[in-house]
DNA sequence: TCGCTATATTCGCGAATCCTAATATATTAT
DNA sequence: ATAATATATTAGGATTCGCGAATATAGCGA
């Protein structure tokens, strides 16, 4: 019962449990991205991009490097791809089993 | 870009971003678990248990049935456990690599 | 140096989360 | 029906989160 193993992974699974920052890891998954990318392919102002990032960076899932004046980013462990490919593949077949199940209910 | 897919993605991983939620599913892992068995195991009171199950049921991430006055509790999807071990190698390495770090620092 | 662009940080407020205590519901036995 | 146990839900207040706006900070070129 090492409550402690926990609370380190709580910390990380909080720094995943927002669609806009699920949606910047998807990007990264695809290779590195300039900081300036994230704004224009999200639709997100400056500021909350900059919040975003620095979450996933504390939480250490992503790393960056500067190239000048920009900020590069990547994962920092590629299992976390794996790890969000199979919660997407969860989420989807729940939503199926959800359509499924309404679909029977409609049809009797 | 499909936002909403995230979106789902996201409610997920809310659901999995707490600690004793956590605790809760790698007790699951193990096999089918009472209600009443989580409160004594990790020291927590009954409306609190009773709270996180409800946000585990919510996110369809645990089944229940019923046998008389208790209510039993499983894992909805096997490959939630693979995430949450994944999850959990990542967050070990990361600890030990900031382990390691310090060390470099404090041996110089 | 100054100005310009890219990033990061801070501030303030509304929304969401978490906890305890209290109350409600469900199931079984007497 | 009543009592007893197991679960679930609600109410409340404290803490945390998420966002936009404003304000830093950093690197580069004129």
């Amino acid at each position: 019962m090492e409550e402690e193993g926990y609370r380190l992974q709580a910390r990380m699974v909080k720094a995943l449990a927002h669609s806009t920052r699920l949606q910047m890891l998807a990007l990264l998954q695809k290779g590195e991205l300039c900081a300036c990318e994230f704004g224009p392919l999200l639709g997100l102002r400056q500021s909350n991009v900059s919040q975003h990032l620095a979450v996933l960076r504390k939480a250490n899932l992503v790393n960056t490097r500067r190239d000048g004046v920009r900020v590069m980013y990547t994962l920092a462990d590629e299992r976390t791809g794996e790890v969000l490919d199979t919660l997407g593949h969860i989420a989807r077949d729940q939503f199926a089993e959800a359509a499924a199940a309404l679909r029977e209910v409609a049809t009797g």
